[in-house]
DNA sequence: GTCATTTCTAAGCTATTGCTTAGATAAGTA
DNA sequence: TACTTATCTAAGCAATAGCTTAGAAATGAC
């Protein structure tokens, strides 16, 4: 062994998925990162190997971020119909109190680098696998409960929602906060 | 009155757009608009002043492009229901035919860069509320066709169509055929 | 304490970024 | 034909991009 390393990496990579979020990857520089980590940039590269491979692991980051921040009342074990709407409700009172709604860091990704890198592709991909079972576990819940028919093709309504959410994130970005009520209203009321 | 320009500068506009459409706004160098356009770096700044105006100028070409080329079928005068369903459901369609599907320039640009330049911000605002109009005008017609009731809140309808819409941009860069089929299904079973 | 190994700082690398400029070229006016 | 004005080519600007490297500093093993 030799000398230890003078800074947490899931920390450190925390700071990072926050500069990626608010700037987006193209415009987030290796300067900015060195910055906002709080290491230059020799540790950022010996310990994240490229500003690619930073990215990914902040998209990995995000998921997590997302379950405890965004996702944890699906998460539930008992989550039900009443969860999701209080979650998708959550998205008009963001656009009122958040002065700049970042948006979500995926769904802003597969705006700016869509397909382009494979590797990155698949980080997106397996970003909205696992929103789309969440989404679905709740819908299972809520046939279980009888909240929902037995015979609802939960498949067909998680994809939908998942369409719907990415949508939200686009819209919370660029429309108003009456627009957003309205998708959300008429995407609830579409699940019976 | 001097030399004349030697290019149509709504010719290499449309250029312009379809470099940042590929590439993104960050990504798109003024050596890349330089060859795709085929005008040198002095010319392109001599005409539209700046990378960032030259954008805000492709962003309203965009609009001018799906007006013929997306949304024509929308903008008849007699447009209805009918038209919306296959408009809508050409997204799986494109999904499946087009093999790295560009998405909306519009979306795409939200996603990167949001609210964060007032002068785009505003340009992305009037993209949406264009499409916004449109829709509304579809519902419009099919409420005077009688193919949906009068007191259909048809504003209500618009935006959550136009919310649809940005998730189907989104999810026809990342997610599969069918669930962009079920995306679709779902939101024109709830137009009624 | 000595050594091997890793991380640190700080400077520097080449390539590219958005944008500008000097001078040649073209075209309408008189 | 001479003059004025605008557009062209091609080179060049400072700043920044992602990434690397040389040498100093730290740490656990022996």
């Amino acid at each position: 062994m030799a000398r230890n390393k003078a800074y947490s990496e899931e920390e450190v990579l925390g700071k990072a998925m926050e500069v990626f979020w608010k700037n987006g990857y193209e415009a987030t520089s290796v300067r900015l990162l060195e910055k906002e980590m709080g290491i230059n940039q020799f540790s950022i590269y010996s310990t994240f190997s490229s500003k690619k491979e930073l990215f990914i692991l902040s998209l990995k980051k995000y998921t997590e971020y997302v379950k405890v921040h965004r996702f944890h009342t699906l998460l539930k074990k008992d989550a039900g119909l009443k969860d999701l709407e209080t979650f998708f409700h959550h998205f008009a009172r963001k656009k009122r109190t958040e002065q700049h709604y970042r948006g979500c860091l995926v769904v802003n990704t597969t705006g700016e680098l869509g397909a382009k890198d494979p590797d990155i592709a698949k980080a997106l991909s397996n970003y909205f696998g696992f929103i789309k079972n969440t989404i679905k576990q709740v819908l299972q819940n809520a046939v279980e409960a009888g909240e929902l028919s037995a015979n609802a093709d939960i498949d067909k309504y998680s994809n939908y929602l998942l369409g719907v959410l990415q949508g939200l994130s686009v819209g919370a970005k660029a429309l108003e906060e009456q627009q957003i009520k309205d998708i959300v209203d008429m995407t609830m009321a579409n699940i019976k």
